[in-house]
DNA sequence: GCAAGCCCTGCAAGCGGTTGCAATCCCGCG
DNA sequence: CGCGGGATTGCAACCGCTTGCAGGGCTTGC
């Protein structure tokens, strides 16, 4: 069933060598020769065999890309843009869900046993760790969606989540709320943390502006809603909430609804991420936008980069974000 | 870096073979051969090479998981599932995007070349063509989410759209729903097709019954949407609408909110799929869903049992229906 | 104590391509 | 017409692992 070079060879008439060459770009090869061998090729269907040139190349053309958040509607478009970026540079997506939570070991070793050429770690909430381990394991890694560092021990593509809580500050302020609330994703993730310390920056001290904060249990609608039920019981609310998440504010603003609570009439929500259901009508979500399709771009072309010369330091890079207006907020203050 | 079967077997003090048997389930190793290898192995951290072996045994434990579905939330879901359900098999799953719909001959001839064991096609929107082109090239495939028939071509697992129109129709007329409408996906896909033909069998000729037709231009929440906005302006809505998905369902939802339109009180609406965020309070849909794990678990299943036995005829798996009740359609009739 | 048989083990030939090296070809030039 | 040199070409070794085959060691039965 499967046609290997030898059978092209010989129906061409040449070498298996130049089989191989008429196959390799920027190999030495006459024209006739090639018109031979891509004829031949072509009655017989040949395709060479990846796993074969991979192993005597050492390079597989195959992207590890690793993730673990499989329940956040966001990461439909993740996957959708990656896959396609991958694709479009003639490479191909080796997908490994995490979601089960176990070490690091597992799916390192399966990715080395594959020789991926590179990672990419694509989620929020991965810890660190598990890029470290691919590094370890010598697998040039990038982590998308990764926590800026001034020393980053790992490339890394995504955004300035401090200046996430700087700029939802900004945005509050400038509709004139006043008792504004953080309605984060769990107190342990980073993102989480980073976005209230920049919230909490931008605020701190500013006369008549008071800052309350809770924490969801997850980056989920359940967990958004639920949150958001907790603080309608007990007492009042503030005027407006940056929510960890489009997600989270979708549930926030579903238990605002069964509550008779209007948004924006009686509360404000603030989203981040901007995922596609946050433009559904019913939804209406203004949040702040992540610039999926840069970052994505920017992490297959560091994975490239980085797959090609493993030694470089490791490079950030940080892209802005951007205010999606929509109509969960008031427009004037 | 990496480290290979000849280290292990020269630390080892034994043959390139005895290694290789002992990473090979159900070889003849002595107890004493194999302890001695494991220790081996483990000190230099080695694992053997995917490429290397899937080179000489054929076998790659790669699945070709294949689906142009990523834009409708449900297929977030069925990643999900589908990349679990594989790697839970000791397999991996490599991802092809075929969004861009272009022929099949790229994407197959790339899944030759990396001589995956096996393709799964996961959408209800490719045609039957593009598994029937795995299929010439020699490739075990089975179709997910394809469409039921009487002389399968190809291994299919699934459910039975036109059951699914006919259970939608005892579903509405059982609520005592008469004037019922059908708010499909684009009429050229056999889904959409199967689920009308069904709806028809099932209520042509019942008294006092009437079904008018419509369909969205896309399985998507804009589509529904506009759909909904132009059945809005064209006159007399039906009582209620059974539509091709629960993402079509939600844009329908926000028209008619938008409209100031009741639902379930002054219009019905039945989902089909129930994603995820069909349970969501702002949304709440009553809808059919598919059984989503089971069809992923029997593809899987199906996909393995093809890989190992090339030959068999085709098999096809229909799973069940059920109706997932919530708010959406009235209770009594 | 001996032969039959079973279990292990190592050898070596692949699996399908790639690539350094040396031989060969062909061209233009004198 | 002969020569120098760059462009092509083929050879053969290798990438890392698997496996049929044959040989050696050991157990078992008589």
């Amino acid at each position: 069933m499967t046609v290997t070079l030898k059978e092209v060879a010989e129906r061409a008439g040449v070498s298996r060598s130049a089989v191989s060459r008429t196959f390799t770009a920027g190999a030495s090869v006459s024209a006739k020769t090639r018109a031979k061998v891509e004829k031949a090729a072509a009655e017989l269907g040949y395709a060479p065999s990846a796993l074969a040139s991979g192993l005597s190349t050492g390079r597989t053309k195959l992207i590890g890309l690793v993730s673990n958040n499989f329940r956040n509607p966001l990461f439909l478009e993740v996957f959708d843009l990656f896959t396609r970026a991958i694709q479009d540079r003639g490479l191909r997506p080796l997908l490994v869900n995490l979601s089960d939570g176990t070490g690091p070991e597992d799916p390192v070793r399966m990715l080395r046993q594959y020789s991926v050429d590179a990672v990419i770690v694509a989620s929020s909430t991965l810890p660190a760790e598990f890029a470290l381990s691919c590094q370890a394991a010598g697998l040039p890694v990038v982590h998308a969606f990764g926590r800026a560092s001034a020393q980053p021990r790992v490339p890394m593509v995504g955004i300035d989540n401090v200046e996430a809580g700087r700029m939802a500050a900004r945005v509050l302020q400038a509709r004139g709320y006043e008792n504004i609330g953080f309605l984060g994703g769990p107190a342990s993730a980073t993102t989480t943390q980073d976005r209230l310390e920049g919230l909490r920056q931008a605020l701190s001290g500013v006369p008549g502006v008071t800052l309350s904060e809770s924490f969801a249990t997850a980056y989920s609608f359940d967990a958004g809603e639920a949150e958001m039920r907790r603080l309608l019981a007990a007492g009042p609310l503030a005027d407006a909430y940056f929510c960890g998440d489009d997600v989270i504010a979708t549930g926030a603003l579903s238990a605002l609804r069964a509550a008779g609570r209007d948004v924006p009439g009686s509360v404000g929500l603030l989203g981040f991420n901007d995922m596609a259901a946050a433009a559904w009508g019913l939804i209406d979500l203004t949040t702040i936008r992540q610039p999926l399709p840069e970052i994505i771009a920017a992490s297959v072309d560091l994975a490239v980069q980085v797959a090609e010369r493993p030694e470089q330091p490791p490079e950030q890079r940080i892209l802005t974000l951007e205010l999606v207006e929509r109509g969960s907020l008031r427009t004037i203050g």
